[in-house]
DNA sequence: ATTTACGATATGTATGTACATAATTGTCAA
DNA sequence: TTGACAATTATGTACATACATATCGTAAAT
């Protein structure tokens, strides 16, 4: 450090924010200066390149290992990643909403309403204590009044207390958790299904047509909050752009 | 140095980390200290509270805002979300690494290969110039033997020219195109349908049986590089935990 | 009444420094 | 050859500090 000088302390110029290093290495990604699986300089390294503190280098390739694009390693470096840009995001949509995006009117009723205690299988799913009360709510949502999802859903009442007086008669419990009871955690798992008998009667189809189904469980830290099986008929697209 | 204060300088304790700070916010959160909507202590405040820097706090406050719980705005302050973590992330893997990841045997063959004027409809789709030549490619990748995965794909030569001389024999193209052919921009299209007669002989079930479908489509800026439809049987899961 | 200007304030980011931690490498002995 | 163990090294995190920036409320100007 001979010329500290100008550098000092506090803010410097704004072309080293850790924005311009992250575009910097993506563009060198990009026009293959640095190749997937090689290992590029050090921070300390980075740091006197772009003339910045290591600090604002590190925070850059924090970000940039948070999105996958690269790979850090302790002792032994950042290396580019190998396989980039390997997921997508899917956006998880309040019914309505989703309903209402693509012009539909949106409807919905409640099926049917039972504080219980938790069942066996429920319970060794969300790590639930053993008799817990749970909230079984089962819904039809409906987009121009054709069915468009099967809602069965499962809701700790230790977690969310004051849903157990909700009439949902106005917002859906969907609605009302989203806005009610935030989660850190989330599961999902989609897959295809044959229809099940009551599947096929509450969606208008056939039992064994094929269904898009989503399983849905999320958590508060390590506190369950709810877990849903959310069922639509073969004509719904999830479809995500990145 | 001289003591510049009791902590001193240097990192302190660990139970000052970020991390603490965040499951600290997460339980207040859970627990109803701060209701959703809600504006929270400013970074000066908290990290008073915390013992720590406030450099401490915002990092911790960042990475939640980071993941949707809660909001920032400059000289207003951070609410805890109303509509936290609007979306999931899915994994794009390789075929044979997700099948390998579960403990099964990979192989894939390739049914046809073909090189082509691209059709009417995928030209529409992938908007490419009328006339231009495309790689049509079948593939089926199977699990210990047992068909996991019919890929039906088209690539635009234009963009990809060396996969012309490749022969597929050990690496599918799936695998070839993640390694060589960046893409920058992706769709993705899920659904569940009933099998076509040839997706049922492939898949070794019936015709109209449920499949799930993932259909991809990839782009390098504007360039188009494949569309491809993927079709799995029902036993399909695709799980993404965030 | 509407617009403009300005100060106050909370978050945003950069710097230098110090120590923590994980993982590789080298060394030496069993 | 192998195993144990220390040295080395790159990243990880914390701190105090300083300045940047957005945006709100308020007061002055139009």
């Amino acid at each position: 450090m001979s010329d500290v000088t100008q550098t000092g302390t506090g803010a410097a110029a704004q072309p080293n924010s850790f924005r311009t290093i992250k575009t910097e290495i993506l563009r060198r990604i990009r026009d293959r200066v640095w190749q997937p699986g090689e290992l590029i300089p050090g921070e300390e390294d980075l740091a006197r390149e772009f003339g910045c503190a290591r600090v604002t280098v590190n925070r850059a390739l924090r970000e940039l290992a948070d999105i996958g694009i690269v790979e850090r390693k302790r002792r032994v470096g950042t290396r580019i990643a190998e396989h980039p840009l390997r997921e997508a995001r899917l956006e998880i949509p309040v019914v309505r909403t989703e309903v209402e995006a693509r012009g539909a009117q949106y409807r919905f009723s409640v099926l049917s309403r039972d504080e219980v205690e938790v069942p066996e299988t429920l319970r060794a799913r969300l790590e639930l204590p053993p008799g817990a009360p749970v909230l079984h709510v089962r819904c039809l949502h409906f987009a121009d009044n054709r069915p468009w999802q099967f809602e069965d859903r499962w809701i700790n009442l230790a977690a969310v207390p004051d849903i157990a007086g909700q009439s949902f008669e106005t917002v859906s419990p969907n609605e009302w958790l989203v806005r009610n009871a935030p989660f850190s955690e989330m599961e999902n798992d989609l897959s295809a299904a044959g229809a099940t008998t009551e599947e096929a009667e509450m969606l208008g189809v056939s039992r064994g047509d094929p269904v898009f189904v989503i399983e849905r469980a999320t958590w508060l830290l390590d506190q369950p909050i709810t877990l849903v099986r959310m069922v639509h008929p073969s004509s719904y697209r999830m479809i995500s752009r990145v």
